[in-house]
DNA sequence: GCCGTTTTCGGCCCGACTGTTTTCAGTCG
């Protein structure tokens, strides 16, 4: 049983447990173990063998015993015994916002509604309306809400979100009031999905910020507009608020609005322990009642005897106790990128010249760029055969003679073979400068044959890098079934780089693979698999995921200088 | 159900918004 399904029914555990009114604390207790196993490295399975359970933040003795019953039987006696005490489906309506654990059971127990479907008739045959404290008002709004659910309503991959975001931060930063202009959310915390954008700054001319936010080209629809708060909906759909407040609680309130919420409960309770109250307006000495504000987050947090916690490490994990003790990595950031390792040219199916991409890499102040084009295989378009490589190789060496400030690398993509052999001769592989090995077909094998197939290709000494290990897509794509954990100790034993594919549609390793993979000592190398100059851009993708798996400069190979990258590849 | 620099019981993050109410419960982030 894999963390998903581990999570999703202890979620339907905390859900049951509301429905039935149950101690507010204790499902706080189960939704906190939730959130622990969706973040965890490892597979929970791994720890019940290894009797390391203790280890999920939030797991006591009874939730460990639960976990233990679920994992080893497949099925647990008190998720059973809950369920049979609710019409089956009921804890679907909870999915429907505005509609909470008391509502439903009222549904539920008055009007025999059990579904979202049989909610909307029931709604617009005037039942639910004449229920006690039910109102027009309601309805329409749970109304509302049913459909937005249908229309999709989903979450938004951070490819997208982020551009839209740029674009409306560009249009405001004009604005010669207003500061410190910043996202929050999920959307700075990197997430790879975010619902909504919430936008923060400061300013003294509020509604006037407001106004020219609310009357921004790309609004579609103005859903509420204040004097310090407004809220929209972009083209796509995307909805973005905008919140204008006081500078000298703008770090406050900015890391209010950052979350995560796990972050903030954790945050918080300490905090109580130490005698103050937090709040997004600064922090409370319980004794004196006196509120101090805070223009940073940094200075919010120093206050609490904390380190700084860069965003995307504030999901409840560790952060907290890292920080207590002055241990936060110095996360790789972008500028100490110098140097991407897979893309693609016309020699393939990219779109411009190995010249064209060198330039636009050196633009980017690169001082390296690997050309892995695709090799011939599986109907892969323009994929290059033995031949075709060597005149690619030698036209390398022609450009890197002919072009200065940046040193091409010719490489490859090979193509793993169902069978696991590589689609291209071992003889030929050694002559490149960088071997990038990956699936792209077959992906429905199982377990086993897929991680035998891959084990297979890392285990070749000609393989540098597994380039996006588990070959999900986003939104849509699901990972291919492998056991991660076995193609990271085998690639920390064979030397061979797994990568952080940047790629919006990819983000693959993802964060906690990413994490889990580095605490093997597996080193990593974060590529953009740029079809197009423009997709070079995609490196701050693949630096927010590894960001989130708590990697540093050096735990990245194009983070080094050239002379170590060549040195590194020649190993 | 968890957890401990007020420890093995008695606490548990904090505030805003909404609708329906006549002082607050429910929901959300």
């Amino acid at each position: 049983m894999n963390n998903k399904e581990i999570a999703k029914a202890f979620q339907d555990i905390a859900d049951l447990l509301e429905l039935k009114g149950e101690n507010p604390f204790k499902i706080r207790a189960y939704q906190k173990v939730v959130r622990s196993v969706e973040h965890l490295p490892v597979e929970v399975e791994q720890l019940v063998i290894e009797d390391r359970l203790k280890e999920v933040p939030g797991a006591g003795e009874a939730i460990t015993k639960k976990i233990t019953e679920l994992v080893t039987t497949g099925k647990l006696g008190y998720y059973e015994k809950l369920k049979s005490e609710f019409p089956e489906g009921i804890s679907t309506l909870l999915d429907v916002p505005s509609i909470g654990p008391k509502m439903a059971m009222l549904l539920s127990s008055e009007l025999g509604v059990k579904s979202v479907d049989e909610l909307e008739v029931a709604i617009i045959g005037g039942k639910v309306a004449s229920l006690p404290r039910m109102g027009d008002k309601i309805t329409e709004n749970i109304l509302r809400h049913i459909q937005a659910l249908r229309r999709k309503d989903q979450r938004i991959p951070i490819g997208e979100a982020l551009p839209v975001v740029d674009e409306i931060s560009a249009r405001l930063s004009g604005l010669p009031t207003l500061k410190n202009l910043a996202p929050a959310g999920s959307l700075r915390r990197f997430q790879e999905t975010v619902g909504d954008i919430d936008l923060m700054g400061t300013a003294d001319n509020a509604p006037e910020i407001i106004q020219t936010f609310v009357s921004l080209p790309q609004v579609k629809e103005v859903l509420a507009s204040g004097t310090t708060k407004a809220s929209v909906v972009v083209s796509g759909g995307l909805q973005v608020d905008l919140r204008i407040v006081e500078h000298d609680c703008f770090g406050s309130l900015l890391q209010y609005f950052t979350g995560s919420k796990q972050h903030n409960i954790n945050l918080r309770e300490r905090a109580h322990r130490q005698g103050l109250k937090l709040n997004e307006y600064g922090i409370t000495n319980l004794a004196t009642e006196g509120l101090e504000k805070f223009a940073t987050e940094a200075a919010f947090y120093e206050r609490q005897g904390l380190e700084f916690i860069p965003p995307e490490l504030r999901e409840g994990q560790q952060e907290i106790e890292r920080a207590e003790r002055g241990n936060i990595p110095k996360l790789v950031e972008l500028p100490d990128i110098k140097g991407d390792l897979h893309i693609h040219t016309d020699w393939s199916d990219g779109r411009d010249t190995i010249e064209a991409m060198a330039l636009a890499a050196r633009e980017l102040g690169y001082q390296y760029l690997g050309i892995t084009d695709h090799s011939g295989g599986r109907g892969i378009a323009h994929g290059l055969d033995a031949e075709r490589l060597r005149q690619q190789i030698s036209e390398i060496k022609q450009l890197n003679q002919r072009i200065s400030g940046i040193h091409i690398f010719s490489g490859i993509e090979v193509d793993i073979r169902a069978d696991g052999s590589l689609d291209m001769p071992d003889e030929l592989l050694t002559e490149v400068d960088i071997v990038t090995a990956a699936v792209h077909s077959s992906m429905n094998q199982s377990q086993e044959q897929m991680t035998r197939r891959i084990i297979g290709a890392i285990e070749n000494p000609n393989v540098d890098v597994l380039a996006h290990p588990s070959c999900r897509l986003l939104p849509d794509r699901e990972p291919v079934a492998v056991d991660i954990e076995a193609v990271f100790r085998t690639a920390a034993r064979t030397n061979t780089m797994l990568e952080i594919n940047g790629m919006p549609s990819r983000l693959d390793l993802k964060d906690i693979h990413a994490y889990r993979a580095r605490e093997l000592g597996v080193k990593l190398v974060i590529n953009t698999d740029a079809h197009s100059t423009e997709h070079l851009e995609f490196m701050r993708f693949g630096v927010g995921v590894a960001r989130r798996g708590w990697c540093e400069a050096q735990d990245i190979l194009n983070t080094k200088p050239l002379q170590e990258v060549i040195a590194c590849l020649t190993s």
